[in-house]
DNA sequence: GATTGGCGTAATGCATGCAGTTTTCCACAA
DNA sequence: TTGTGGAAAACTGCATGCATTACGCCAATC
């Protein structure tokens, strides 16, 4: 709960990088004292939000370009073996009703999302797009994998729907959704036909267009600002 | 440092698995008050070897077989990813001397590890194991997978070195040994080569043999006893 | 004999207080 | 103007206290 409030902060670029947050100033912020703040602040840290400075006390993390990249790359390794797993591990057809209902949702909603400008299109597309990820993982049928997913995805820039924002604000937003869609279209029949290595390699490359759309996104400031968490990227880092 | 003493706890099986753990007794015991011991328990949730039961407070977390098998693959999945980003990333020669030098550390010990039963050359063997293993992430250049990895790792049968004690009980010990052995040389060719591909197959099917390990002690009680966190196992759950 | 309800104990969650340490700021001197 | 020294403020880590809530046990009833 304050665990999600202080991360929107967070993300919202409250705290400038590299600093120190004080646990009482942010307690009277919230309205609540200094143990659960540093709970919630530990939680963060764990996530990757926050790291421990040397002397004590939780600063914020910063990221770096590399940092963003490897994690849109670790992303699509993990979702890579996710949809390996579902492969791997269907035993009937039926289970992959869900999975074809979200796909169908976000295909149905890609058109929508580029031609209407309301974030109301954008928010439901980003939705389905998340649950059909989600979905993914649990026809994985793996726990671990799930648990060390959402560590991963806990970044918010290397979150499956982190791109989609951005990538309505492009100018070849169409072309790039409807990339995605047949990704999709493929990742499905991947699983379906038990084709264990193929789902994994498309996934990857699933991935790979939300470090296309980064790596665009990087170009121009106005469509920067909507990548989730961007006010903890270091652009001009190493 | 709490972490680590409360986590040799778990591992020991001082607390059964599925039971709470009230943090007054613990704080008692380990001559603290509640405040660190929460904090410790924290981490521990957040590390995969507790998890929060419904009406709060700790539990001890329980793994199945299935559980177990999925931790080793994944960690094979993530050294994989390492190993071909080193690969990819390798810029000279150089930088792979150290990562031969833990390669012939091990080799030197393994033939010491299986005639000798003292665990002095154990120890050696499995601190040399882990140093190449961590040498390969140094190489990846990636902190986002060394965070990830670390947190698949913490999970005490998942651990590179995790399956050295139980192989040294086994009959086949010098074959699987001298496997292994042969793996690293290959790994350590691929990433010198830049043959990414290469390198994350070899690295995936260097962690099956740990799963092959896995499996073969489950034949055998005691080898079983010998596999780290064994007693957080339900050797008879689904 | 089994089941259910209530009460007592105990454990969690949060607030607060205290000691140790860091950090910061300001003054003074070079 | 800049560097240094010290002092004060503040922050972290841990202990403790209190209120709320969950858990368990015992008894009473069906």
């Amino acid at each position: 709960m304050r665990f999600v409030c202080i991360r929107e902060l967070l993300l919202r670029g409250e705290f400038p990088r590299g600093e120190r947050i004080a646990e009482l100033p942010l307690g009277a912020r919230l309205g609540m004292s200094r143990t659960p703040v540093h709970l919630a602040l530990e939680q963060l840290t764990h996530v990757g939000l926050l790291h421990v400075g040397a002397t004590g006390g939780f600063v914020v993390r910063e990221f770096t370009l590399a940092d963003v990249r490897d994690a849109i790359e670790l992303r699509g390794v993990l979702e890579g073996t996710a949809a390996r797993l579902a492969a791997e591990r269907l035993e009937s057809d039926s289970e992959l009703d869900e999975l074809r209902r979200y796909r169908d949702q976000v295909r149905s909603l890609t058109d929508l999302s580029i031609s209407v400008d309301s974030t109301n299109s954008f928010q439901r597309y980003m939705r389905s797009n998340e649950a059909f990820h989600a979905a993914i993982v649990v026809l994985a049928k793996s726990e671990m994998l799930a648990r060390v997913m959402e560590q991963a995805n806990s970044l918010p820039f290397a979150a499956p729907s982190a791109m989609v924002f951005p990538t309505s604000m492009q100018a070849e937003a169409g072309q790039t959704l409807s990339g995605a869609q047949q990704q999709h279209d493929a990742i499905v029949e991947a699983i379906q036909r038990r084709q264990g290595t193929r789902a994994e390699h498309l996934a990857r490359e699933h991935a790979r267009l939300a470090l296309r759309v980064f790596e665009r996104a990087l170009s121009d400031e106005n469509v920067l600002r909507n990548v989730p968490g961007e006010p903890l990227i270091n652009i001009r880092a190493s």
